[in-house]
RNA sequence: CGGGGUGUGGCGCAGUCCGGUAGCGCGCAUGCUUUGGGAGCAUGAUGUCGGAGGUUCAAAUCCUCUCACCCCGACCA
């Protein structure tokens, strides 16, 4: 391509309505532009981008025994109505009457579409195990869209969906797609961190999700690993080895203490002038039609999906003010679980252990000290509330610490178990002549936010460094004086020939002086730059630089395209 | 939805407090010069000042309503 005839609209300036450098070099370097809010028309070289993960992507899913499909973008309210998700998803589902004020909706996952599919079509044990799967365009109606495609309401995506008679069999074909997704981010140029994740709305058994590390804003995502074991889990879901201490000292009074205004952990511990471990919070829960108080440790931090799984609730949300009041007869800030009542107390491990500690006293302006249970408050059942920390202790193995990264995910893994065959009656005969719900899988990987985390993971001051697999084009050719004929010919010759050769070339015909082209080549990120200009001419030679590492070659004119493709094929 | 903010030529912004001919940089067009890391000079084009209503002799500027977008939070691939 000839970039006089391509269409890359590059700006000088950083676009205001944009925080992450992925999201400004995408703008920037003529690949996304806004349409509305989370979502964008992918240009030329986007789409270029965005066709080679595909292909990545589609190949490694075709190895994997994989069969593609094309389902619908436009659901019927029925099939999501059947599976229960209609009312459960809420917001999020972008919803729609048509002409007979029948409700549809856009497509954010497809569980639903193909479980009916192979309804009834799939019916014997013997065809099973199978895999479809679909790279499209899919809608979710985001609360707050932001960071360009990272969190788009509108968004490509390749979701597979497996069907398996048993446990077995499920296991299998779920470390199928596990390789699969190794190896197709690695093709793309990642490094992959499979960590375990939490199921979610989608329900099931088991999940994974795939993450590119990166130490920017643009790592949404808060990772747990273990520095000795392959242990690894978002923040959701990682755990950690309590040291499970139990206090031995003597059961002291309880006591009243007034405490103005103090309703933080901070302004508390720094006016009784304790450790935040000698303070257990009480927050008061809202879950679904439930009133529930979470107890934990002063210095922990509660993990709301935990507390969610463990309640098995829809919704989840911190009581209001004035359920607060109703129910501890304080301002928000000053309960605590003595005579706290027609409040289901959930308490956290690390509570059991404790020995008089400092509770709200349900009183505005005072806490009480020496709290004990069972004396003050009673709970029969303890459970794990707690946000993980590096520095903790692996749950799995005996020496290891976690760490913590942040990440992007651009994949996940999840098993459904029956979820969506059981409810949309979606069976199979078995060996045994019994009808028995599929054991389901799915799979996502999302296009367009992969490579916006390449982008994310991979630049420098100057743009883009797309990884050789991905990159739109995979040697950009500058001519630095566009009135030198010399030049011109030689650049157009390195291009056809180049071409000839089966290489996707960029070649900047533009009538722009050196500084441009130089500066719009690395912003756009292609690897392997060609330079063919006065210096060079003069000493026979182009000169041929990595984008990746700076490394500059120069190589004959004699034999230029060897001596490019020689280093090219090198390139990462 | 709650909190904060922004809408002014294609892009980035000033002007708004204190009403009085709509500006700057980049980009764009033409010409000359220049030609290895976002050139210089000259000339030029491009604006419903987000929209609607109101106040006023006069509104980008003040008032009311409204829409869009961005940031923080809740949500999430």
């Amino acid at each position: 391509m000839k970039w006089s005839q391509a269409y890359i609209p590059t700006l000088r300036d950083d676009p205001a309505e944009a925080e992450l450098i992925s999201h400004k070099l995408l703008m920037r370097a003529g690949y996304i532009r806004k349409v509305t809010a989370g979502v964008y028309n992918y240009l030329p070289l986007m789409q270029r981008v965005l066709q080679k993960i595909t292909n990545i992507v589609r190949e490694e899913m075709d190895r994997s025994g994989a069969l593609e499909i094309t389902m619908p973008v436009l659901h019927p309210a029925e099939v999501w109505q059947a599976s229960g998700r209609w009312d459960v998803i809420g917001r999020e589902q972008m919803r729609l009457q048509d002409r007979h004020n029948r409700w549809l909706c856009l497509g954010a996952t497809h569980e639903e579409i193909v479980t009916d599919l192979i309804k009834g079509e799939l019916q014997s044990y013997r065809q099973l195990p199978k895999n479809l799967y679909q790279i499209q365009v899919k809608f979710r109606d985001e609360i707050r869209p932001r960071f360009g495609l990272m969190r788009g309401r509108e968004f490509i995506m390749k979701d597979a969906y497996t069907f398996d008679r048993d446990e077995k069999s499920q296991e299998k074909s779920y470390q199928n797609m596990v390789d699969a997704y190794f190896r197709a981010f690695e093709r793309c140029g990642f490094e992959i961190r499979k960590v375990e994740g939490d199921t979610g709305a989608m329900g099931g058994t088991g999940a994974h999700e795939f993450m590119v590390i990166v130490d920017t804003d643009g790592g949404e995502s808060t990772i747990y690993y273990c520095d000795s074991c392959d242990y690894a889990a978002t923040d959701e879901k990682a755990g950690f080895r309590e040291h499970g201490e139990t206090s031995d000292e003597e059961m002291l009074e309880r006591e009243e203490v007034h405490t103005p205004g103090m309703k933080t952990i901070e302004e508390v511990t720094g006016y009784l002038k304790l450790p935040a471990k000698k303070l257990v919070k009480t927050l008061l829960y809202r879950a679904d039609d439930e009133v529930v108080a979470a107890l934990i440790r002063g210095d922990r931090n509660i993990n709301e999906v935990k507390l969610v799984n463990y309640l098995g609730c829809n919704n989840l949300e911190m009581a209001d003010e004035q359920t607060v009041m109703k129910l501890t007869g304080a301002d928000v800030g000053f309960a605590g679980p003595y005579e706290l009542k027609d409040v289901r107390l959930v308490v956290d491990h690390e509570v059991k252990g404790l020995r008089n500690f400092v509770t709200g006293a349900n009183k505005t302006d005072y806490h009480f000290l020496n709290v004990n249970h069972p004396r003050d408050f009673k709970f029969h059942e303890t459970v794990d509330l707690k946000m993980a920390e590096a520095g903790e202790r692996c749950p799995r193995c005996e020496n290891g610490k976690l760490k913590s990264d942040r990440g992007i995910e651009v994949g996940n893994t999840f098993k459904l178990g029956t979820k969506y065959s059981s409810s949309l009656g979606a069976n199979f005969i078995d060996e045994d002549g019994n009808e028995k719900p599929f054991i389901m899988g799915s799979y996502g990987i999302g296009i367009t936010r992969t490579a916006q985390a390449a982008v994310e993971r991979f630049n420098d001051k100057d743009g883009i460094i797309w990884p050789k697999a991905i990159a739109p084009y995979g040697i950009i050719i500058i001519y630095t004086n566009s009135s030198d004929d010399k030049q011109i010919e030689l650049a157009e010759r390195l291009y056809m020939e180049l071409r000839g050769k089966g290489i996707e070339v960029l070649l900047d015909d533009r009538d722009e002086r050196a500084g441009v082209k130089f500066k719009d080549a690395d912003l756009i990120g292609i690897p392997l730059k060609v330079v063919v200009g006065e210096r060079g001419m003069k000493e026979g030679i182009v000169e041929v630089k990595i984008r990746n590492t700076g490394e500059a070659h120069k190589v004959n004119i004699t034999e230029a395209v060897e001596g490019i493709i020689r280093i090219f094929e090198k390139v990462d």
